[in-house]
DNA sequence: GCAATTCCTACCTTTTCAGTATGAATTAAA
DNA sequence: TTTAATTCATACTGAAAAGGTAGGAATTGC
């Protein structure tokens, strides 16, 4: 059971720009170099981002990004879903899939991964954009 | 995020295994075909299972495996990590890996990650085999 | 003795991850 | 108006992990 990086650079990317969004647009250069992320991996990211209008885009020079909603407001389960970062703790057959539920009935476990499912969503919704940059204020740069 | 095949194979041996405990040393053919599950897996999965003391073995032909400790007594978290699924949210540079802390601070996101990955240990410390079974309580067979 | 079983270890196939590479489109500023 | 900084779009690749399979040895009840 692990957290991928694509979600966790996204919530740090998306932390950075909080944390500097007074700073007019960000460029994704200076998210690379704080974060020490890839830039062409970032890009990946932000198109995603973008997609699910958590952020929206300046383009050409001084172009960056921006937070389309105040950082009290975006809760993790948003950035981590937006990234395609699903919880996949079920694993029920569906559509000629393979899956672990024979005969038509659920498994023995399908419960308690619900649960697990259910529990761990309830933390990224609960946590939002804002708590992350509270806990590490720094200086601006 | 997700959870694996032998994590989830683990906790549903082990469900059997309490399901069916009274009938003296279960076979893994009869798991493999109950759970549907592939004998040879099933066969890896316990190997790591008896290290970790959760289960004995009975050699020889009418053998099998017996649960080590009473259903309530055993913890979800212990079968989990038995078998090797740990959770994996945080990902510290260490000993000259790569990872995200650069310039040896920790990352923005580095609080959020220990504490999801406390919020998931604390579900399968909270859970005994003995809850699974009760929910899906069956004739025996 | 034989069939059922655990034990052991090597190998294999597929998928996913994590990132590179390349180039086009856009735009502020010199 | 050129240049440099940027986003946008997409294809490719290398490595690792997941999810098994395969084959056989050792043990033991009947
Ligand atoms: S997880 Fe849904 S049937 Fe097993
Ligand atoms: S998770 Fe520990 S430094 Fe990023």
């Amino acid at each position: 059971m692990k957290l991928t990086n694509k979600g966790r650079y996204a919530v740090m990317a998306m932390a950075d720009l909080a944390q500097f969004k007074d700073n007019g647009p960000i460029s994704l250069t200076d998210i690379s170099l704080r974060q020490n992320i890839s830039l062409a991996y970032l890009e990946q990211i932000f198109i995603k981002l973008k997609q699910e209008n958590l952020v929206k885009s300046v383009r050409g020079a001084k172009g960056g990004y921006v937070l389309e909603s105040p950082p009290e407001e975006i809760k993790i389960s948003n950035i981590i879903s937006a990234v395609d970062e699903k919880i996949k703790t079920l694993n029920c057959k569906k559509e000629s899939k393979k899956g672990c539920n024979n005969k038509s009935s659920k498994c023995i476990t399908h419960n308690l991964w619900d649960q697990l499912d259910q529990h761990i969503n309830s933390f990224f919704e609960k946590v939002k954009l804002q708590d992350l940059v509270k806990k590490n204020q720094m200086v601006d740069r």
